[in-house]
DNA sequence: CAATCGTCCTGCGGGC
DNA sequence: TGCCCGCAGGACGATT
């Protein structure tokens, strides 16, 4: 499941790979993951390959920028032919290829105009990166009744954060993933930050998490040998590692270290 | 206001 | 061995 770190890992490899390229044509096969309108589109250059929280943005020439999602399992391929999961394929004028694919068919990518971006993506809280203490503080502010481990995942608080990193954050800032967002001491939420920012960090550095479906453009991503509870049965520190549903999703975290 | 539930969709694992 | 069933999950809308 892509989240900002495989998105911002993503972003990086098509820079380098297609960024600037002129796109000869576009082959639509899934019509409900990719807008159709994008094939009508006049032949465009990519020019920027961008991210705002798990938002993947391709500026094209005329303002018009193609916005995608990966959710679940979306993933960019480049340089090999289409396989079954194939939702467009883009031939660029110099030969080559780039393939969206999506096995669960929740991804998605739409048209849309550079004017229109900001009243989309307005909802959106502030990336945690660019995120001072602060902000984060006021943000969490609006929802002191609301669970903590819902709250970290809830992209209008912070745009980024998905069920992986949420976990890991809160196990390395030692809290339980029960808590309310009002019960934090000054001192529990500091260290939640501070953990966000250096996990997250981190996670980039290492071209993000591999579970299941997610793969960059390079292949496997290398976080997955630092989680600390998520899909684990011990915590680094050997104690058992609990599971159990958050807001209906699958939380794990460890008793003994997350109080 | 917060939590829960249903929806979308497919692969996979459990059970028999 | 193979089939069927149910689960998982990000975002979002509807309901409690």
């Amino acid at each position: 499941m892509p989240e900002l770190p495989e998105v911002e890992t993503i972003v990086r490899q098509l820079r380098d790979v297609v960024q600037g390229k002129s796109i000869k044509a576009v082959k639509i096969l899934d019509k409900k993951v990719v807008d159709v309108r994008i094939a009508a589109l006049p032949p465009s250059t990519i020019q920027r390959i961008t991210r705002r929280g798990k938002y993947l943005l391709f500026h094209l020439d005329n303002n018009n920028v193609l916005l995608t999602h990966l959710r679940m399992s979306g993933h960019f391929q480049y340089g090999k032919e289409p396989s079954r999961y194939t939702a467009a394929v883009f031939h660029f004028q110099d030969g080559t290829l780039l393939t969206f694919n999506e096995i669960r068919r929740f991804g998605r990518m739409k048209a849309v105009k550079e004017k229109q971006l900001p009243k989309i993506l307005s909802p959106l809280g502030p990336e945690p990166l660019e995120c001072s203490y602060t902000v984060f503080k006021q943000r969490l502010e609006k929802k002191t009744k609301s669970n903590l481990k819902t709250t970290l995942m809830d992209q209008r608080v912070l745009a980024g954060l998905g069920n992986i990193y949420a976990q890991e954050t809160l196990y390395r800032a030692g809290i339980n993933p029960q808590r309310t967002v009002g019960t934090l001491q000054e001192g529990e939420r500091k260290k939640l930050y501070h953990s966000i920012q250096s996990i997250l960090r981190r996670a980039i550095r290492q071209g993000g998490t591999t579970i299941e479906n997610y793969t960059s453009l390079e292949g496997a991503g290398r976080f997955q040998r630092f989680l600390a509870v998520y899909e684990k049965e011990q915590c680094p520190k050997k104690h058992s590692v609990q599971k159990m549903k958050i807001g209906g999703r699958g939380t794990y975290w460890c008793q003994k270290c997350q109080k």
